[in-house]
DNA sequence: TAAACCGTATTAGTCGACTAATACACTTTT
DNA sequence: AAAAGTGTATTAGTCGACTAATACGGTTTA
């Protein structure tokens, strides 16, 4: 079963963005693995504190994007080769490392002030 | 006169938020100083794209802040001191260090693999 | 001085994100 | 078989972000 322990809730970006880019983070760390099992629409928007239908939008967008398996009336599972893998690690992982770079270098920083930065957040 | 040709527009984010953002990471690089003339909203509205409101938005609450004064009819200044710079730098820096780390550790990513992928990013 | 720009404000409307309540059919569990 | 949990769907409504059009008075500039 997927963890959401270490699930933070920003503001300004849609929670359901927020869901899915977790569990494709989770993916990528390999913590969440082929088969996997979901928890409930039900039982995660209680945990998270949100509606229903904003797990749902979530779940359908995944299962859109054939990472997971709904059945009818049972529970949802992860879907995954190495290919899939490799994809979304390609699309997460090059986004946040942009991003990163990005804002960082805007504000002046160097790489090597950045290293210092990321040694100093990272405990 | 600030410039924004390093602004780049995402979505998922208000746009309100980002130019504002974007303002204060010129400020931490330095290439904003106190004083300097802003572009008025109906400029930087066309230049953008964007609705003159959303520019409206995103400079009163930068004058909330103190960080920029308009004049009621001439053009907007921003007003900066040693004070309010450290102020948004550990503001700014810290929530784009902390977010670029977590994320980056919650897809496993270590420490050397970070430095790896900074560099990789940075030209 | 007159034109052009400026900041500010108001009103109305669209659209997406999210909540809320409910229903139905299917699967699993007891 | 019955109960509980599940995925899926529908409808209605709230709320914030953003657009659109317009107006007013102050400042700058030619």
């Amino acid at each position: 079963m997927i963890s959401f322990d270490n699930f933070i809730m920003e503001d300004s970006s849609p929670i359901y963005l927020q869901i899915l880019l977790y569990i494709k983070r989770e993916i990528i760390a390999g913590t969440v693995k082929d088969g996997d099992e979901l928890p409930s629409r039900r039982m995660l928007s209680a945990l998270l504190g949100v509606n229903p239908n904003t797990v749902q939008k979530s779940y359908k967008m995944l299962e859109d994007e054939a990472l997971i398996i709904s059945h009818s009336g049972a529970k949802s599972n992860v879907s995954l080769d190495e290919e899939k893998k490799k994809k979304i690690r390609q699309e997460v992982l090059h986004a946040d490392a942009e991003t990163a770079v990005r804002t960082l270098k805007q504000m002046g920083v160097t790489k090597e002030e950045a290293f210092a930065l990321i040694s100093e957040y990272w405990d």
